[in-house]
DNA sequence: AATGAATGAGATTTCATTCAT
DNA sequence: TATGAATGAAATCTCATTCAT
């Protein structure tokens, strides 16, 4: 019984490590080649497996796309619950550049190029949003967090009460342009962390209330 | 052959008619349905000439793209040079503003998105630049005109000299991000005026020098 | 006007050949091979063409069937159409006589096998039958047709009363069996005329009504 | 030993049980959605067992389907068997309608279906016939045996001695076409004692001597 | 012995590009 | 010059079969 079970829990594990070798060298191939310009069959080759073999694991190229994007998406929704569930001694502008900073240090590096990429291209927005259910849901239940800090901060008088905050959600989207990562950091070796430091001062001072 | 030559400049004036008409129609298609999605085919059939005809103007779907987008670029290059060579009394401010403006009223909304998303889509991106020589040229005879602008902003005092003019450049080409004006001006009915406002008021607080 | 008319109709009739040619080919093939093992590939490498011009031609593989199916199909029709509408002084006998003739001499041989084939195929069945609505209608008109002969024979006492018309018709189909084909004509070198004369011996002396 | 022996009996006792199921289910599945359509995938499910057991008893979906189809066959040849060697004082023709009524009913409505799918499938008689020499020799045995039965009947001049037995013999085997059963059994709601009667009637009359 | 994950050949289909008319 | 029929490379996806566990 206890064999049994040890056996399937092995399995399972392998499984598991094996679908996340296929997301993870996914992820890579897609942001180094783009969406439509990667192959299954490249991905299967670069992970050194045959290419039914990625099916097993995603039913389609678009479903694969998905999961990854899904998986990057709870990460980093995951960081802005914790930036939003902070202690209350937390002002707005601290709250959104903790995750900013998150974003750029370590988890934008590696891992959400594809995510802002697919949300900055017109072209995939119009591929993904537009079919997949679960991952417009995503988006809102992120753009939901990030707004409700911003209001949090015009409330508290941070923030400039005269810019609506949908303008003020897409311009921290935009802070975190690929592009600018792309142009940057990768293009001038600029470190994250500076980079993330004159995008945040730019951005607070932006919308920070007239005095 | 007066008469021969007129013949070759209605032929060429005719020629150049359509060819506009092609940047035109496929401009559009590119834009409602994004690169990978429209075929020639479709092109060719929206301006009512044959597929052939298509490629007699441009050797390959990729060079018409490019054809268009160097249009883009060009129109939007003169009217960032409109704003450099404008009378020195206008400030660093007053000359970005007008660009921004210029980028969102009319230009913008009705021919940019594709120069916006190409810029904003790591996919194109990778596609073209890496590609097309001569697109690499403009954009950075592009940047070099802004990143004046900002320099001058600097050296007046205006700007603050803390922050890197690269971040800045970065930071203004966000603001013209396609992803922004979808959600605002199409999504919830924003107007152009209002979005490039509020836009404005963020960056150029953000930059600003401390006092 | 005239030359174009001329030129457009010469297209056309070069297409309308090429689209026989394929029919043509693609029903040898199908017949050889069956429907499953036979490739699209295999279709337009013995036509001596592109696999895509194919699918310039018919949308699907299984459109292809389809028209090939229905060309038969109608031929057929046509056939019974001219045994029903013969002189009334035919009897019903001799009316379904001359459709068993023209099916196995110069038809059958040639081009009905397919169509036989998936009338007794029930995997094909199933497959064309369910999803393409114009063939059922086809095979229905068919058997109204044949019912209505067999009535007919009923009517006028040539026919067995007591013998339902339904298993009249199915027999009458089954006569016609790709099998026997194969196994007398093709493996016994039995002449067509000869099978169909026994046949229709069987087959009249069974079902002519008992004196 | 004795112990040894008794548990290899009953290995081999249940792995025979296996393999009669493994044979029941494949041949419902391959009834019910085809043989191109059934992927030994599926049958494993319905049976319980793994996709690399049923290759443990057939070494292929080919050599299945064969399995299937000769135990079919066994049985209709023992049916006939039966038939054959019955008392003398049975005429020809009771011996085929014997023949026929096992047909249609128990046999033909449970398990003879994909038989005669196959006989009548000229996509399939060329997968099997063709390649499986053991089929090839089973068909010549029962075409044997029933060619013997009209033999026997003409020359006892129950049949017309004018028609070829190559032709009475394929038409009785175009009695038993699964698309007259799927007709009018399955569509029509006739019984099968009243459709093999109709049949019968058709067939002995049709083969009968001419007085 | 039994399993089912892995494989990869092969099928259908699309579409940028060419070229004869 | 303008056309669009023809092409075939390349992509996605299926499934019979193998084999390590």
């Amino acid at each position: 019984m206890q064999a049994a079970h040890g056996h399937r829990t092995l399995k399972e594990k392998q499984r598991q490590e094996r679908e996340q070798l296929i997301l993870k060298t996914a992820e890579e191939v897609f942001i180094a080649n783009g969406y439509f310009d990667t192959s299954i069959d490249e991905i299967a080759a670069r992970v050194g497996i045959g290419k039914g073999t990625v099916y097993l694991h995603f039913p389609s190229k678009e479903d694969l796309v998905v999961a990854i994007l899904t998986r990057d998406m709870e990460v980093f929704l995951q960081a802005v619950d914790d930036a939003v569930s902070a202690p209350p001694s937390l002002t707005a502008s601290e709250k959104l550049k903790s995750i900013l900073h998150f974003m750029y240090s370590g988890f934008y590096s590696k891992r959400a190029r594809l995510l802002s990429s697919i949300y900055h291209s017109p072209d995939l927005q119009r591929f993904f949003m537009q079919k997949k259910e679960s991952m417009r849901e995503l988006w809102g239940q992120l753009a939901t967090r990030i707004r409700a800090i911003l209001e949090e901060g015009k409330a508290t008088g941070e923030f400039d009460k005269g810019i609506p905050t949908s303008v003020m959600l897409n311009a921290f989207f935009c802070l975190q342009s690929p592009r600018t990562y792309e142009a940057l950091v990768v293009g001038e070796q600029m470190s994250p962390e500076e980079l993330v430091t004159h995008l945040g001062e730019i951005y607070f001072k932006g919308i920070a209330a007239v005095k």
